[in-house]
DNA sequence: GGGTGTGAAACCTTTCACAGCT
DNA sequence: AGCTGTGAAAGGTTTCACACCC
């Protein structure tokens, strides 16, 4: 969240910002913000406040934004077209390095740049580029065996759309979206007008 | 949270549970479990436990889930056909009563059983069905933009996927996904294994 | 006996306020 | 003078433990 308000003081050409500006400009309280900045390092200069150019590269560092991350997409339905296009997915930070589907009719169509590949070589691909993130586009019944799949293959952090609940393993991280979690939420809401938004 | 932990046990077939067989069962804490649910209203059975059934339907009315709700879809690109087509989302507790893009090229063609139309219908659209949820998958750049023209038509939530930041109005909340977030927050996960899962 | 509902205790987070640095 | 970093106070949440009910 930090990182996300100091992208936007970069883009508006803020150099240095103290936690009461910060506070004001993003709805936040000033003791917070020391708080929580402190606890990263310390980083603010007393009497100053903070750098933000110098307080973003740490925060990027520290959530290991600094390098490349390969992801591998399974399922190249809509939803996994979608995301292998999104250009979030092209850049140096994050960078989709194989599309897998098991269907044939699929298997070597080409989608944003990358010829789908069959699932069987997904692990050559994981341990060829060192992709250590997926993305799980599947449909449910097939979403645990997919995250099978990138587990085995060394992936240490899976994204999962499918509306299915993945049996977690050791050393590979789940963080499911389920959009009918989140619809219900919406749902909520839409009768209860005052619920606040979660940041 | 605890409705889909519900429902879970009544796909199992279990019709009565103490909070202590809850928390063993979805890894919680019973007492939590008993602080929560006595929150809704008495809805335990001392000596026997909660009725899954009774307890489930009360925190589906509790949050809106008794009735159906309209969606209308704006932006019919790769992930808005994606969740058009999405099971969820045509049955009777979400159902999608129309298509908006901008695209000539996309107006009049059928995309799950609806066809597409200008967005300069929504309004009309979404006064007809009475829909009061909206979903945006446009570009960042038609964001904003697209909530307006929501907000306007009456809707009162809109589940927002363009990386942007909406500017809120009174009467339409948002809830935002922005992939790039998420997948900065694998990227973290995937350097610091021991990050733990959110719920 | 078994299990809920709930005050009280323990624990955690946020805010306050100020010493101390630039 | 101005603003951070941080102990202390205030405010919340979770756990404990038990009276009370089935």
């Amino acid at each position: 969240m930090y990182l996300r308000c100091l992208r936007k003081l970069q883009t508006e050409g803020v150099e240095r910002i103290s936690s009461n500006a910060m506070a004001q400009r993003f709805h936040l309280s000033s003791s917070q913000i020391r708080k929580d900045l402190a606890a990263f390092g310390e980083f603010g200069i007393r009497g100053v406040g903070y750098e933000v150019d110098a307080l973003a590269n740490h925060l990027r560092e520290l959530m290991g934004l600094d390098r490349t991350h390969g992801v591998v997409v399974v399922g190249v339905g809509n939803l996994g077209t979608a995301l292998s296009r999104f250009p979030g997915l092209q850049r140096d930070t994050f960078r989709v390095v194989g599309l897998f589907d098991t269907d044939p009719a699929k298997v070597g169509s080409e989608v944003a740049g990358h010829v789908v590949r069959p699932t069987e070589e997904l692990a050559d691909v994981v341990a060829e580029t060192g992709a250590r993130l997926g993305i799980l586009a599947v449909p449910a019944p097939a979403a645990q065996a997919s995250y099978d799949l990138l587990a085995d293959a060394g992936v240490t952090a899976v994204l999962n759309f499918a509306p299915a609940q993945i049996k977690e393993r050791a050393g590979t991280s789940v963080r499911s979206i389920d959009i009918r979690v989140v619809l219900e939420e919406l749902a909520h809401r839409s009768i209860a007008l005052d619920v606040p938004p979660t940041i």
